[in-house]
RNA sequence: GAGGGUGUAGCUCAGUUGGAUAGAGCAUCGGUUUUCUAAACCGACGGUCCUGGGUUCGAAUCCCAGCGCCCUUGCCA
């Protein structure tokens, strides 16, 4: 580095660096201050690594010409020593552009600056640097079995939760499952009624708990008096009776273990477990602090909160749609307990944001559930946590309908990612005959179980997606399995040279080739994809930059040999595809996808 | 009726929150291997960004009015 700018040192986040240094330099320059934004942003390579926009809307504001202002701060921001020409050079382009465009010099002490995962974690901990957030994940429902919806919650829940932990937040990941809910009255009911013994079903005691509900239900239907009956049942069970709590308790066991497996399975990993039941000596706390400060009210029996700023909520709304806290026959509901557990949340977990997820239908319910904490926490005084629902769409099948089995069922998750199992296996003995079975077992769990979790994260969340195994299992485009064998490939070289990728790598030149430079611009662009990701919580950002990440470097693979003679020019490609396969490995683990030593 | 999501290439999807000539993958056509894993790479073809107005230096993105599809809309979660 130069000795004469020993004041900059190379940013970690250079958007950001530049960002604040523009800042500091217009506000004591003329024609500029200090609510001057510069609007950095990353640029099309083709004009430079970054990009300021702030001085075209500035300059149209106070009518003047925005090329004279713009060139006024580049001349201000040289003269200010603050960007060493020997790492970054300025430009005035267009309407008023600043580009900034990094010279190769600058790519490569960022590259022998910043090196392992525990560097990127390092400076990925400012952006959440120590706060209390609470995540409400994958809050599973008991006595059902895991079907496809289930998948969403797991994976985004678990991609999520891993990225706030990396960028150092305090985390209580808090598994808020289903476990008091008006099921358990149609299940004891079913089940005294057919005499099941809960305790001798042993690995198959999910299914049928299944079908002793699906037939409960359907008797109801047809016989509407064990409606009461089954009513009867749940107020038994909240009121304490003890038959009723072992069928109760044997029942969330058997879920929670069959839970267990899929977790494993899945790699979703909690911290507590804290289900509706735990909080139903809590509601009535809710229901007369509540009523005490004037929020809540009876309508038609029931105990509800209106929203009347809120055309939809409103009571005199064509269709009332009140906040139905406490039901017309005294129990308790989903608002009653997601009220409690805020409350929970805040005075024991000391929470500063609370984030739950579940799928975009429940919209309303976190609509009200957020207005009715506001104003209950205003007048009792509480702080309030950040409120932040994270919604997610519908998977598909081909027809755009909501993706289903042949015959109409919805997929079993355990079926589902068998079945990826098996496509991955069948797939790596196409490819690969030669290995061992195990070998490509090994290999087929993490690519099958990678890629549909790779299908599930890489799509805007918010919207639905096509589920399609050809796809998601496909070695191009954006999947699972192109970036999987990308990191496979990097080892392999290791391998052949008889190094370890974490060793330091000495006697390096610069980066000169296009593929080398555009690598080492895109692994740069690491720390801008968290932050991404962070702000809006979506995790296909992260993945859209692993994958062009990775195009890069299959790009770099094909054009640029690594094991060649010259001894400098194959240093710096050695740690080209070190610095690649960390990058990688670090965004796969976050994601939650295992990466594989060979495909 | 109200609210939310959504509409971008034949198909599946991006588009860093108003920036420069709208991008990928698949499909189609053509090319690359005595070279580190060809499960790869390179190139070509392909666009009324749903429609019509508006805002301004600049709009796929913001505002208004329509149209299409999906979802929600009082005691399930």
């Amino acid at each position: 580095m130069s000795i004469f700018f020993q004041a900059m040192t190379v940013w970690f986040n250079p958007a950001h660096s530049i960002e604040q240094i523009l800042r500091k330099i217009a506000a004591e320059t003329d024609g500029f201050d200090s609510t001057f934004e510069p609007g950095v942003r990353p640029a099309d390579p083709k004009f430079g690594d970054y990009q300021g926009n702030g001085v075209l809307g500035f300059a149209k504001k106070r009518g003047v010409n925005p090329r004279e202002l713009a060139q006024r701060l580049i001349n201000a921001a040289l003269a200010s020593e603050k960007f060493d020409p020997a790492l970054v050079e300025l430009s005035l382009a267009g309407p008023g552009f600043i580009n900034f465009k990094l010279s190769p010099l600058f790519l490569w002490e960022w590259q022998l600056a910043y090196s392992t995962k525990a560097d990127y974690r390092t400076g990925a901990r400012a952006l959440k640097d120590g706060r209390r957030i609470v995540i409400d994940y994958p809050s599973a429902n008991t006595a059902k079995q895991a079907h496809i919806g289930h998948l969403r919650p797991m994976v985004i829940g678990q991609a999520i939760a891993r990225l706030l932990d990396f960028c150092g937040a305090e985390l209580i990941r808090d598994n808020h499952i289903g476990d008091w809910g008006t099921n358990f009255g149609t299940l004891i009911m079913k089940i005294k009624r057919d005499a099941v013994d809960l305790s001798t079903l042993e690995d198959h005691a999910l299914v049928i708990l299944n079908e002793v509900y699906k037939a409960g239900s359907a008797e109801e239907a047809a016989q509407p008096e064990l409606r009461d009956i089954s009513r009867n049942e749940l107020v038994k069970l909240q009121n304490g009776d003890s038959e009723n709590t072992v069928i109760w308790e044997q029942i969330v066991e058997i879920s929670k273990a069959a839970f267990d497996k899929l977790f494993a399975q899945l790699g979703v990993e909690v911290d507590v477990t804290l289900g509706e039941s735990f909080y139903r000596d809590k509601v009535d706390r809710v229901y007369k602090e509540l009523v005490d400060i004037g929020l809540a009210e009876e309508s038609d029996g029931a105990l509800v909160v209106w929203h009347d700023e809120v055309k939809k909520f409103a009571r005199d709304s064509e269709r009332p749609y009140p906040f139905n806290i406490r039901k017309r026959d005294g129990a308790s509901n989903y608002a009653s307990t997601d009220l409690a557990t805020i409350l929970y949340r805040l005075e024991t977990f000391k929470a500063e944001e609370v984030i739950y997820l579940t799928d975009a239908r429940q919209q309303d319910h976190f609509q009200q559930l957020f207005l009715t904490t506001e104003k209950w926490f205003k007048a009792k005084g509480y702080s309030l946590p950040e409120l932040r629902h994270v919604f997610w769409g519908t998977i598909l099948g081909s027809d755009k309908r909501p993706f289903k089995t042949k015959s109409g069922e919805s997929v079993k998750l355990q079926a589902l990612l068998d079945e990826a199992r098996s496509r991955a296996y069948a797939v790596v003995t196409e490819k690969n005959p030669d290995l061992p079975e195990a070998k490509r077992r090994e290999i087929a769990e993490a690519v099958g179980i990678g890629a549909v979790k790779y299908a599930d994260l890489s799509s805007n969340r918010t919207q639905d997606y096509v589920f399609s195994w050809e796809r998601l299992l496909s070695f191009e485009g954006n999947t699972a399995p192109y970036l999987l064998y990308a990191v496979a490939r990097i080892n392999s070289i290791f391998r052949k040279v008889d190094l370890s990728p974490d060793a330091p790598i000495a006697g390096a030149s610069l980066p000169e080739t296009d593929s080398e430079l555009a690598l080492a611009r895109k692994l740069m662009g690491f720390v801008t994809a968290l932050e991404l990701t962070l702000n809006d919580l979506r995790p296909h950002f992260l993945c859209t930059y692993l994958y062009e990440l990775t195009s890069a470097y299959s790009t770099f693979y094909n054009s640029d040999k690594v094991m060649v003679d010259d001894a400098a020019v194959r240093a710096r490609r050695l740690i080209l595809c070190a610095r690649t396969r960390t990058v990688l490995m670090t965004g796969l683990e976050l994601l939650g996808i295992q990466p594989l030593e060979t495909m």
